[in-house]
DNA sequence: CGGTCTGCAATTGTCTACAATAGTTTGACT
DNA sequence: AGTCAAACTATTGTAGACAATTGCAGACCG
């Protein structure tokens, strides 16, 4: 089903960035993370190397690159002949990621927020566009891929590549926090209208050049949306992290 | 000479932590490692797989795994078909390393300074230890290694493990930048016994609990005498860190 | 003499097969 | 009947071989 080799061309999708055809590892790794990231494997599942491989169609080397590439975005934890585990989120994670995150974000306004180089606000302004094309379709899955995208190139307006690339495993370990309660999905999507909007005027103050307004706004854009329902499904966290969780519940929005 | 499966057990050093043995990937990702960082591998070098697995009598496989986890720590670049080389750093790299190490130091001291955990606290007066002994034995590579483990537990106060895991691949790439201008490192070596001085005091405004404080002081912690002397080979950075470099230099020690 | 094309060597990407380890189940003994 | 131990199964770790792609060298042509 998710077979790699599968020649899908996307013949009616905009041309694709990658113009050599990734190798067999990438392709890998992207799958098994599209797996991860949509609920076909849960957190905590063993991830069990010769499954995929009969699904996936390829071989075990690559597989395994692959797997390691998704260890350190932290998808996955491996350990020895004990195989890989989904990274089995608890409270403490929730914490690790969302502060982390939070960090990243007000650094990369920091460092570029007079921007200095006029493409990459165009890159801000495409993925943009890119949301807005999703919502009209009603492309659940590219709107969310493109709104991963958005925020990675406000990020990316640091020309910071270490930043950048710190923020996407983030993001990613986000969007893994998010697929746990899905239920609870629904209620954003009326407002994704609201939240185009909150976007643009982002990306306008942005342009503005004023970092702190920048970190303002930013305020606003928070997750306090998605701490004030998590799952019950993680218990575990350390009291570092409840406390923690505590406080940010109590911060007025 | 390199080889991993040379039985070595350090008779006289400490004992290793890891009880488990650790398997080929990691020891193959840490020979490789110590190869790029000590100069054995210079950057803008190729690294040839083959090459390699000779050197270290171990197979394809998980020495394309090691590689890969080095890229993911920043010391190696791979291309498609075209094999890896040796990080060839730039300016601006310089600029990303430093600057980004910086934040998560301050970040790590915003988050854990009031030390919640006296075990981490442990950790750092044990890495501080280990240096003085090192300093003593005149062993300039264990008292590298002391050191940074001591920067490593500083910001492992802070109870994040994403944290201090980006910290670590950061401290590797500072490294290896330090491996570049190896010629002036002679300096450093009398002002040693100053050097652990200021790791002491900084340790006990840690103690004292005053996150300030400790930023304060990690501000002349810094690298100033690193960036002070770049090695000129390092030439095409992006105008953005050359500005930054001139601000850098330009603000009081 | 410069540019381009073709063939070769080197290196990487992938696959199949084998060895070793951890977890589990079954059996015997207490 | 319960518990410990030993063998077994499933899964991972490693090795060597094969296929595909790239960059370069030399020769050919303009």
């Amino acid at each position: 089903m998710t077979a790699v080799n599968d020649p899908v061309p996307d013949p009616g999708a905009p041309e694709q960035r990658i113009v050599k055809p990734p190798s067999m590892v990438d392709l890998a790794a992207r799958s098994v993370r599209q797996m991860i990231l949509g609920g076909t494997l849960i957190p905590g599942e063993r991830v069990v190397e010769n499954r995929l491989t009969a699904q996936l169609g390829i071989s075990r080397p690559p597989l395994r690159e692959a797997l390691r590439m998704l260890e350190h975005e932290g998808l996955i934890r491996q350990s020895q002949h004990r195989g890989a585990v989904v990274t089995p989120l608890t409270l403490h994670d929730v914490y690790e990621i969302v502060t982390f995150r939070r960090e990243l974000e007000r650094m990369a306004v920091v460092l570029g927020v007079p921007v200095a180089d006029t493409d990459r606000l165009q890159r801000c302004w495409t993925a943009i566009r890119r949301m807005e094309a999703a919502v009209d379709a009603r492309d659940e899955a590219e709107l969310s891929e493109a709104n991963f995208d958005f925020h990675l190139a406000v990020v990316g307006l640091a020309g910071h590549r270490r930043l950048e690339a710190s923020y996407r495993s983030l993001q990613l370990q986000m969007q893994l926090c998010m697929a746990l309660n899905r239920n609870a999905r629904s209620r954003r999507k009326e407002s994704a209208s609201a939240n185009m909007l909150r976007h643009r005027k982002l990306l306008r103050i942005i342009e503005d050049g004023d970092p702190d307004a920048v970190l303002a706004e930013l305020e606003h854009h928070g997750d306090r949306t998605f701490l004030a329902d998590l799952p019950a499904s993680l218990d575990n966290g350390s009291d570092q992290a409840v406390a923690w969780l505590e406080k940010e519940r109590a911060h007025p929005a």
